[in-house]
DNA sequence: ATGACTGCAAACTCTTTGCACAACA
DNA sequence: TGTTGTGCAAAGAGTTTGCAGTCAT
């Protein structure tokens, strides 16, 4: 398999957790890496299964998971439908749409407040990560008059 | 049925947004409001099945859903097991631990950031609410060593 | 009286598990 | 060569749907 920008921190931090390197965990991250979008599950088995012939869901699941405790891919949830996997790891914000029910980065938003972290890290919590949700209706579904 | 607390911001509600008024909703309502936790719609109907005998899971769904449009409950997911409801409905932090799943309110957290809200009316985006999600790992598993 | 709501059963989606074979180290 | 990882099939959890009867208005 040829090389790809993506391979190396993956190939690092697999080796550092003395986790195997394997075509499929090298192909999914690059996929998730390729889109800088939010993909589940689902969409990932049907985007990586040309690059890997018979490759099934729960090979998907394992990776992702591995993937989220080696911090390379965080999830994001609305608490509907499928969990989202999002490559961008850097604590960020995202919008729910209500009526569409579309889950969009917010770009140029600010920075999760570090007060927040501090003042977990204070109660005893170890945060690694925070996300911020938005809720609301998106500009398309405000524009359409939708409810 | 006796009324209760609760009850009237319920009543006045629905009758704003002429749905009517159930004692299943509202039941549902005041069991939301009498556990100031996150509670699954599994646990609420264990809950409110004494009061309201022969309740099924669909009823709490449908309410469950109808009381987060009407803005008096927010769902609270973390992509693990079922969709947590919250009748806490200010814009608030939660932290998630990666070993034990717990989820808690961060006590006297610092608010969501006003810049994130106007950021995303910047973009065209409408916001009603906010969820600050921080994951990491909870006192208790930091203090048991679990990874 | 009429339309909305509820209870029931069943379906459906998404995710996880258990096990045998494959393949990385 | 010894595990770890993968593919397969199936189960499981959580949620949603369709419909007939009930009840708030």
């Amino acid at each position: 398999m040829r090389t790809h920008p993506a391979d190396s921190l993956l190939t690092e931090k697999l080796r550092a957790s003395r986790h195997r390197v394997t075509s499929q965990r090298l192909v999914i991250y690059r996929e998730l890496h390729a889109r800088k979008q939010h993909v589940t599950a689902d969409q990932l088995l049907d985007a990586v299964s040309p690059a890997l012939p018979g490759i099934a869901i729960p090979t998907v699941y394992a990776t992702l998971f591995l993937l989220e405790e080696l911090g390379l891919v965080r999830r994001v949830s609305t608490g509907t439908g499928a969990v989202l996997f999002d490559s961008q790891v850097d604590p960020h914000a995202h919008t729910v749409c209500r009526s569409c029910g579309a889950l969009a980065d917010l770009a140029d938003g600010p920075g999760i407040p570090p007060e927040a972290l501090r003042s977990a890290t204070d109660a005893g919590f170890a945060p690694d990560h925070a996300q911020l949700l938005i809720w609301g209706r998106c500009a398309d579904c405000v524009a359409a008059g939708a409810h």
